[in-house]
Order: structure tokens, then C-alpha cells, then sequence
DNA sequence: CTGAAAGCGCTTACAG
DNA sequence: CTGAAAGCGCTTACAG
């Protein structure tokens, strides 16, 4: 009974079809089908429809739904880059599981930075009717909106408007400095070293509040002289190593886990065990580099999953948009082994 | 003249609105909009539709126009994991992009290996009515091919199915292993060790078989005591340090970049430097991992770009299908400082 | 409880 | 060169 001719190829079964084998019209089967709560249908029509869709192997058309109802199930998300970092990847995850708990599907595009591929991403979903989309961003930062996105409800991810206006969801920098210098203080450390990037940005902003937050929560005062501007690389943690040293630091906080695995390394050449000298915690939990240090990395996540599910509930009106302010999503520590 | 209400709420501009304003008839507004090859429209008209589509903002309805040709442009992409791997996000890169050249949009699902999700994922697109899917793996192995999916085309990128049958497209672990142990024979090494996993897979035989290859094309005899059986980790390349120093060899491949990040951790402890002392070179190039070590790790790329753009080219057919065979994707040597 | 009919926004022969 | 009309697969008042 195999009709092992490829599906596209094989002209599919329609609701007419399900209707005439069931003896009853098609409205009565898109009633049933659909289990409508209005509509009374007999025991035994319901049953033959049933019948016919499982023997004619039925299937609806979601597309000609969509039509008449007027109403899609698509959510478009464009990317800036789907490809290269691992984090965008958890985003369409999380969007994607959220969609569909809903009813939704994702419609995905990657634009590479580039505006005229965002141009036509946008375009295309609104072409395809998609009830919003999601505009990411894979790392923390302000953007302007491309005018296309003014033509449907828009909800930005991972980074926020200039302009304001369009509701937002970011990561909570400031909860997660802090919360990764309570980390630290909470092992005891005193003389905590932070070494921040050197770029200007929503993290390096945040994270060194929240790092002075935490310090004056535990009544340690502040140090100027224990924040360290580096490039937020390896080579960065690497090269500060000396100064932190020098500095009596017993603890540091790495701006991303990156500047960590610098710092590894020239703790290591001094000689320098972690944490029994020297603890470390970074930031992002940047999966393949943190569980694989040694010891494996104690970090604060950057809480990509949840941007993407929160973006979707934002959009789909389940959550209530923050308003002027971007929505913050806390940023959980990753204990491991470092501290 | 800012229509700012949300454009999902706002009634859309129909081809038919088109038609009144440019006082022609929506067929030829269908003619014009779509630049129809067969159709004589005068020049005056032409620009009256052209003017009107611009003042209204017409946007066509990509729905309505799948609908009434009965063909879509939606292209599916079911995938085990977008999550776990920073890979997978290439693939869906790939594939986005190859699928976009043609005019096609892609629908993406994770099913987290759940059969429940997958099941439901393939339903999903089937009634959406996808040109065909993409089933995805996120590493390399054999997969048995959900039911559902012989109802459409599809191509497995990243796998392969037992019974044969469906086109599938894999990175060619063989070349890659003989890539990378002719880098090393290349720089003058003779004495080659080679870690390799203990998980059967395509991975472990593959990259073996090519190992021996390259070892047998320079006339070095492959000696069984080179091969080091580890766990595909940090732990694993750690822990075999010692007897890979203890075999001399002076160069080695290790099975993955996980792994040649543990024989870093090894080696330094043994005070050998790299390259000098024993040159390594990974597989994988996991960036995150080989582009941050130090030395920065020469390893060899799995393709995942180039899989999701070759899995949309056959499923569209520009690409032939290679038979029962999986189509082999080159993985090709990334050099960076540690051979 | 069930069906006939109009409509969703487009395309496509077919006339003229 | 251009338009009237049927049709794509479904939904939804509205009758009965």
C-alpha cells in the first residue's frame, strides 16, 4: 500500500476530498477538523469525517488557512548573525520552542551585518504576513531600526532602539556583574580584581556597576586601581595577568570568558593555581570554552534561550512590553570550578 | 503622513486596491507586478500600475500567490539540535542562504532529539506545505528516517539513513584526516602520533582511514602504537599526554580541537612547547577553541556551512543526487601556528 | 445538526 | 494589449 512517489509530486488530498468519501459537505469536515466549539455536529458524521481523514490520510493546508482567516502563524526573526557565534543559535532555539508552544512558526533570516539582505529579509516576511518579527542582535548593543519593520510589530532582541519606542529585551549586565563579584565575595575574597573591556557598550557599562554594586553591598570600597581596561580576547586576559598579579588580587572577574581563558594561561606561567591563588569567574558561559578549562570555569550566562523565548511572548501580547525600557533578563551564574 | 498603527492591525493593500487606483484590471496588475514573460502590457498602463503600487505600498501576499499556484517556496529544516552546538547555526546559515539565492525561505524546528517534537516539527512543515526538508544532524552519524518524512522530498544533511534510499550529504572525514596528517608530515614530521575516540562513528573510522592513507602516500609505515585511543575531550587529550611523549612522536593528530585543547594543558606541563617541541593539529575547528589557544591550533574545518547550502542544492535539485552514496563535502585544513 | 455560498488575495487560461 | 471568470483550499456567517 506504499504510494512511495515523493509528496510535493503527489497531488494531496483536500478537504473536498475528505468531504465527498465522508458524504457530508466541507464545511461540516472543517468543523470537525478543527473541533470547532461553536458547532454541533452529529456522533456519526463526526465519525465518518474522521475516518476519511485517517484513511485519505489528510492533512490541511495551513497556507489556505491562513488565507480565509486572515490571520498567519508565522514569526519572522532576522539575525545579524545566525552564524558566527554559538549564542545566536540559542536564540532561534528559544524562539522557536516559545513559537511553537503558541502555535507559531519561525521564519529565520540571517542578514550578516549586511542592510540591503535585511531589506529584503524584512520584505519577505512581510510578504509571507508573519504576525511580527523579532530583530536580533548577537551581542548586547543599540541599533537603529530599519524603517521596513515600522510596517509590523516589532519586538528587538538582544539589543535595543535608539529612538526608543519599540519594546525591547536585554540582558541584565548590571544583575550579572554583580552577581558574579558576590560570587567571589561570597568565598571570601576581598581584594577583587575586575578586568573590563575596552570597548564601549551596555556590558562594559553594566557589568562595572554591578561589580561596584556588589563590592559596596559587602562594604568592601571600591578600587580604582583594581579594574583593568583589556581587549575582551585571550590575548587581553593573557597580557593583564602581570598587573593583576602585582595588584594582591586574590579573586578576579573577567569581562567574558575569553579574557578568563588569557588569564589561564598566564597564571599558569607564573605558576599560579586556580583558585587555590587565584580564583576566576568570567562571563557569557561560552559553552566550549568554560566546561573545558581547567579546572572548568565558574561564569554568569548570557541568557540567550530565554531573549528568544521572551521575545516571543512579548510579541504574541503573553508577556506585557516593559514600555520605554528594554525588558532585562537576569544573567544566573554557572558554578564550576574556578572560585 | 506616519501611518504608525502596527502593520498587523492595519487592513493590507490588496492587488485589487492596485487595480481601482491604476483603473485597470488585478490581472494585468498580477502581470505587471510579476513581470510576466508572456504578457503584452502597454506602456501606459505598466506605469499607471507601477505608480499606484508605490503611492499604496502594495506588498503582494507571498500566501495567497503559493496557494493559487499550487507550488510554495518554503523549504523545511528539521534539526536535532540548534542548541547544544555552535555548528548548527552554520548549517541553518548555510542552508538559509542557499535557499534564499533561489527564492526560498526556510522554516526551521529543533526537536532535541525528542521523536514526540520531530513528529510533530515534520507535520508542521507538511502543512505548510514545504517544498521539501532538510533533516539535520548535529554530528556526523546514522539516523533512522521518521516515518512522516516519506510524504515529502528530503535531504539528510549531516547523516546518513541505513536503509540508503535518501539523499544525504556528509563531511568527508576520510580527506579531512589525511588533510590533517599531511600537514604535519608536510612540515617535516615522520613519527605522527594520532589520538583518536573511543565513540564508533563515521568520525572515528574516517578520520583513522585517513590518517593511514597520508601516513602510506609519504612512505611512512603506520605503526598501531602511535594510535591513541581517548574520550573526544579535553579530559581525553590530557590524560594521554604522557604516553604520547613517551612514544616520540614529535607531532600529533588529535581527533578533535576538544582533545588538542587537553594536550595543550598536557604538554605544558611538561614544559614541551608547541610547535617546537611537538606540533598538534585539531579537527572540528570549534573557533572559540582553536582561534583562542596558544598557540592558535591548526586543525581541519567540518564544513557545516557548506552541508546546509548542499543539502538545499540537491533538495532543489541543482546539485544531482549522488545515489546511494552520501555527497561528500571536503573539509578543508585551517592553519594557524600550532604545526 | 448540516449545507450552500461568499470570500481570503492571488494566478491563469481564455476571449476579445 | 487587456479583462472577466474560474480556481487554489480553506473558513465563516447565514439559512434551514
Amino acid at each position: 500500500m506504499s504510494t512511495s512517489a515523493r509528496g510535493s509530486h503527489t497531488p494531496s488530498v483536500t478537504m473536498r476530498d475528505v468531504a465527498e468519501v465522508a458524504g457530508v459537505s466541507v464545511a461540516t469536515v472543517s468543523h470537525v477538523v478543527n473541533d470547532k466549539p461553536g458547532a454541533r455536529i452529529g456522533e456519526d458524521a463526526r465519525r465518518r469525517v474522521q475516518e476519511a481523514v485517517a484513511s485519505l490520510g489528510y492533512r490541511p493546508n495551513a497556507l489556505a488557512k491562513t488565507l480565509s482567516q486572515g490571520t498567519s502563524r508565522f514569526i519572522g526573526l532576522v539575525a545579524d548573525q545566525i552564524a558566527t557565534t554559538p549564542f545566536a543559535g540559542q536564540i532561534i532555539h528559544g524562539a522557536q520552542d516559545e513559537a511553537w508552544k503558541h502555535g507559531y512558526v519561525l521564519l529565520v533570516a540571517n542578514t550578516d551585518g549586511n542592510d540591503e539582505a535585511e531589506a529584503e529579509a524584512i520584505a519577505m516576511m512581510l510578504e509571507h504576513q508573519v504576525h511580527g518579527v523579532l530583530y536580533s542582535t548577537w551581542y548586547h548593543r543599540e541599533v537603529v531600526v530599519p524603517e521596513a519593520l515600522h510596517a509590523t510589530d516589532t519586538v528587538l532582541v538582544g539589543c535595543f532602539a535608539a529612538e526608543g519606542g519599540l519594546p525591547a529585551v536585554v540582558p541584565d549586565e548590571e544583575q550579572g556583574g554583580r552577581t558574579a563579584t558576590e560570587e567571589l565575595l561570597a568565598a571570601g575574597h576581598r581584594r577583587i580584581a575586575f578586568i573590563n573591556t575596552t570597548t564601549p557598550s551596555p556590558a562594559q557599562t553594566g557589568r562595572l556597576a554591578g561589580y561596584r554594586s556588589a563590592l559596596e553591598g559587602a562594604g568592601v570600597e571600591f578600587d580604582d586601581a583594581l579594574v583593568f581596561p583589556a581587549s575582551p580576547e585571550q590575548g587581553g586576559g593573557y597580557a593583564t595577568t602581570p598587573r593583576i598579579v602585582a595588584s594582591g588580587a586574590t579573586a578576579v572577574f573577567c569581562h567574558n570568558d575569553r579574557v578568563a581563558m588569557g588569564l589561564y594561561d598566564g597564571l599558569r606561567e607564573q605558576g599560579l593555581r586556580i583558585p587555590e591563588d587565584v580564583a576566576v569567574i568570567g562571563f557569557d558561559n561560552q559553552d566550549v570554552i568554560a566546561a573545558h578549562l581547567r579546572p572548568p570555569l565558574s561564569t554568569v550566562a548570557l541568557p540567550h534561550y530565554e531573549l528568544g523565548a521572551a521575545g516571543v511572548r512579548i510579541l504574541l501580547g503573553i508577556d506585557a512590553d516593559t514600555g520605554s525600557e528594554p525588558r532585562l533578563i537576569v544573567c544566573p551564574p554557572i558554578l564550576r570550578q574556578s572560585v
